[in-house]
DNA sequence: AATCTTATTGATCGATTGATCAATAACGGC
DNA sequence: GCCGTTATTGATCAATCGATCAATAAGATT
């Protein structure tokens, strides 16, 4: 009788709604991306009036923007806290390279794409989209200059390499999206082209003990 | 006066008339993406009234299919057509690569960019993608094996890496289309990625005689 | 010249969107 | 217990969208 009835919402703390709101849209967006992010839907998952996410937030444009800043950014700083525990720069990018081709990312590369298709016409969400890339590119780049100055890695451009290395992974993912069958060793495949742009030995990038179909 | 004023538009044969809008869904699709094709926007360019253009096709998602095939298919035929004229692998791999990478194709990538976000609500669209995909994975994957054949490349499994430098090269196409600056020698680093992949000797790939920034 | 076919119009409908705002009610301070 | 702040509501507006269809008129056929 009262299920599908809708109460007034009981009153919290500004901060507390506004974290309910920015979870809920970050929810919707890994689901059903980020052009799902609507006032009324994430309302509705809330379980709160339309009004209230405009009250919470400038425009739908500013929720989109921070939404994905805070799913892309999230994943980069668990990604850089487990680098930081690794000795070598070729076990890193190893590592690296295999998380992120891992299939269980999907819902994280189709914000991606959404937001690369979204940004031309979402200023503030173009602005979020050049700073992701960039500190990715940072990261990566790290791992790079660690591993030349090891002696691992031999290469004159890093900056490019791990530009390189991070629009193949983009690229590699959003296939996945589209046709996620008919490639086989795209850890193996990768390691390869990776090798081949950073001077290291064939083979040298291969995660051993790691699951390969 | 009369400028803005619409008057009945000449009556054409309905070939003819199918063959404007068609090209107006093109050119709407590269200047303003996939997106921006409605029934309003189409109408407006051809200098027609919206319901013409729903006369002439079942409904907006299958012109934004045909328009998206359209588009990527031409692209393939031309590019099959220099590479038949072209005696090695060797040189038609270079070629493909440096071809693929010119900024002038920002507007093609950002057609692909777009067709993989629609694809997800657009079924119609998701089956062009994937056809497409399969179209230009069978061209890359054609040149690998003749340079298997000739001895030029050593790889077990063409097809997928075929597939791998599809991915790459339209992931590194749409970091373009945000970021364009900051990756310098962009063919080069490729070129090196994929003569890894093939097992190619390095430079092996390197284009000699074109323009590199 | 009369008639038929059909290319073309544009008003119209129902959905969906972002945004706005007066009204309401819950909570904290006094 | 009273009062003021403000979290919350939901109706409302203007845009934009795809789709539909009766009305119109241009060209072909006879």
């Amino acid at each position: 009788m009262s299920s599908t009835q809708r109460k007034r919402a009981v009153r919290k703390a500004p901060g507390e709604r506004a974290s309910e709101i920015s979870e809920a849209a970050r929810t919707i967006a890994l689901e059903q991306g980020l052009g799902s992010i609507t006032l009324r839907n994430v309302a509705a998952r809330v379980g709160v009036a339309s009004g209230l996410v405009a009250h919470y937030q400038p425009n739908v444009e500013a929720l989109v923007a921070s939404t994905f800043t805070g799913i892309v950014s999230a994943e980069a700083a668990e990604l850089q806290a487990t680098l930081d525990g690794m000795p070598s720069a070729r076990g890193q990018l190893a590592y690296l390279l295999d998380t992120l081709l891992d299939s269980s990312r999907l819902d994280v590369t189709a914000v991606w794409v959404d937001a690369w298709t979204m940004g031309r016409r979402n200023e503030a969400l173009a602005v979020c989209v050049r700073d992701q890339m960039d500190a990715w590119q940072a990261m990566l780049q790290g791992v790079v200059e660690a591993g030349i100055a090891a002696g691992e890695f031999e290469t004159s451009d890093a900056a490019s390499v791990a530009w390189q290395i991070l629009g193949m992974i983009d690229g590699l993912n959003a296939q996945a999206l589209v046709r996620w069958d008919g490639v086989n060793d795209r850890g193996t495949h990768l390691a390869r082209a990776v090798e081949g742009m950073v001077g290291a030995a064939r083979g040298s990038l291969q995660q051993l003990g790691s699951s390969q179909g």
